[in-house]
DNA sequence: CTGTTAGCGCATTCAG
DNA sequence: CTGAATGCGCTAACAG
């Protein structure tokens, strides 16, 4: 059995109490008193429990991070922040994967709502408005990261993806590409990111005087992309894109296994440039020219928004945080 | 302010022991009171605080786990089982990653001690010898995950690394190759499982009355491979191997690429297989033909034994649970 | 079946 | 500066 405070206080001869000051630094103790509670601590190896402490001053230094799926390059990149910065902040994480299932969602908010966890990140590629909800009732403070959605409701860090396909354009434009396609994802797209990413496309075309094409995925996936490769390999094929933008790294990577499939080389015959910044993207060849969204920060400002409100005991801010993107130019695209 | 067993007691009129009998189920209640006791449950919205729990019944269902890093995909793969199982285990995650610091991963399990998890997953690819004496000295049992190294002194899940490299290596020689060059990591070798893959090759080839290589690489990246290139290239070019196996995939893409940048093409002018089994491996192109190793589970086997171990309070068996690994065939190996 | 009591390990009044 | 006493929210004897 661990040693227990009870235990230093009677190695030391003195109470409970001056053991708890010596720990806590909370009140004066006499330089003797200070010196053989220190000894007894040392000898029997003494560590207060954490959980006992917990239960009375009613702070568990712990936060509960639900994600979607911790196998994700995305999710986990983010959580490397916000378990960096967590714990400069001296907070734990308690973690849980809901592989995209909203009631188990609900559920690990009641569960670590029980475990006093004292704020909730959610990083997730789905919406989840019911838990939300929920986590405002039984009020613990969360942040929520979501690299799809546009959350307006509550306190959130992002990107601003309408500046961020924006400069990507922009970018192609100025390596003198001129019929630029921007291949966007089709799925809840009035309430997600996409309409921002398309809009900062079309207004990088539009002050060029370009006609802006947009080409519809219905998902991510190889398949996906064979998909939209077969809609337009003759459009490509007669040299009616230089330039493909495509709303994801991975599916970016996709189309251009497709097009290699084909025939049709990267950059030599047409140029693709993705969205994300992840690690395939950099392995990949040829290496792939994207907009490199900082998982690694948008974890480590969403916990330390979410801990400075716990520690000022002041709500959250329900706002966005919008953080800068980064061009990255690789060898996917070529100059015209 | 949450409601407490003593709201839920006050407004069922019936003492704060019912409750609790209730809620554990641990003793008969009446129907009567119990309908009560549900009913004020249900109206004040009381869920039970797991750390006065905790306290008393000194059972926190918390497992910490200690990772090298969260960012890297083997050990968010291996995550995803501990993850999944530990919850069908009813256990949550406490979660850190150490980047390697040893000291660190010292400071981290006495944290985790002071939270009392009743129980520690390593997930590493460095060792830490000194944290698995401190582990077993705070008697706090623990599992160790180490894709690198031979672990025996501990508890450990792993994969028979020689049968592995043994199958892969026959599966080449199956497919017609004769002149096969093992790409191995020399990095602490003594002490690494790498000694093992290459028995499995060495093994394969004797059998097979063919003559083994090792090439050694300095390192897993970019650098490492061209290196490694470098030193064989008139080999490749004048035909002396026909085939490269690569101790990890990230190697054998990186060798990939490099061979590429050369004109020499995959699988046509050479075959390269790796390890690992890694996402990358699939969405490469040509796709790469590896040795899967089964993350997920190694993860789920691991907590599994851990928490078995827990839950019948008897001592963790200080052995290693070997798991089977799968030939992936793919597109990076040609027959011959 | 039920209520009273003790106590888990600790921080924090309140007297001294 | 220090100790005794109280209680955080809950479970587990114990007695009825």
């Amino acid at each position: 059995m661990a040693s227990t405070i009870k235990d230093v206080a009677k190695m030391a001869d003195v109470s409970i109490s001056t053991v708890s000051r010596v720990i806590n630094d909370s009140k004066p103790v006499s330089p003797e008193a200070r010196r053989r509670v220190l000894h007894a601590i040392e000898v029997l190896d003494y560590k207060p429990n954490e959980v006992a402490r917990s239960l009375v001053t009613k702070k568990s230094n712990i936060i509960g991070v639900i994600v979607n799926d911790i196998g994700n390059g995305y999710v986990s990149q983010v959580l490397r922040g916000v378990e960096e910065i967590g714990r400069m902040f001296n907070y734990d994480i308690l973690l849980s994967s809901s592989y995209g299932d909203l009631e188990v969602e609900m559920k690990f908010a009641n569960l670590f709502s029980q475990k006093q966890v004292e704020g909730i990140i959610l990083i997730s590629d789905i919406l989840n408005e019911r838990l939300m909800y929920k986590l405002d009732q039984i009020k613990i403070p969360y942040v929520v990261i979501n690299r799809f959605y546009t959350i307006d409701q509550a306190a959130t860090v992002s990107i601003n993806n309408k500046n961020a396909t924006y400069k990507m354009t922009q970018y192609l434009i100025d390596e003198g590409h001129e019929k630029i396609g921007y291949v966007a994802l089709r799925k809840d797209m009035d309430r997600t990111n996409e309409t921002y990413k398309i809009k900062g496309y079309r207004e990088a075309m539009q002050q060029n005087d370009l006609k802006a094409k947009i080409i519809y995925a219905e998902g991510l996936d190889q398949e996906a992309a064979e998909d939209v490769i077969e809609d337009i390999i003759e459009d490509i094929e007669d040299k009616r894109y230089t330039a493909l933008f495509c709303t994801q790294d991975i599916l970016a990577i996709h189309l251009m296994n497709e097009l290699s499939d084909r025939g049709i080389r990267v950059p030599d015959d047409i140029s693709i440039c993705g969205f994300g910044g992840t690690e395939l993207s950099e392995i990949i060849r040829p290496s792939l020219t994207t907009v490199k969204e900082p998982f690694y920060d948008i974890g480590a400002v969403a916990v330390r928004k979410l801990l400075k409100s716990v520690e000022a005991k002041q709500e959250l801010k329900r706002d966005t945080v919008f953080l800068p993107v980064e061009i990255i130019k690789r060898n996917s695209v070529k100059t015209i």
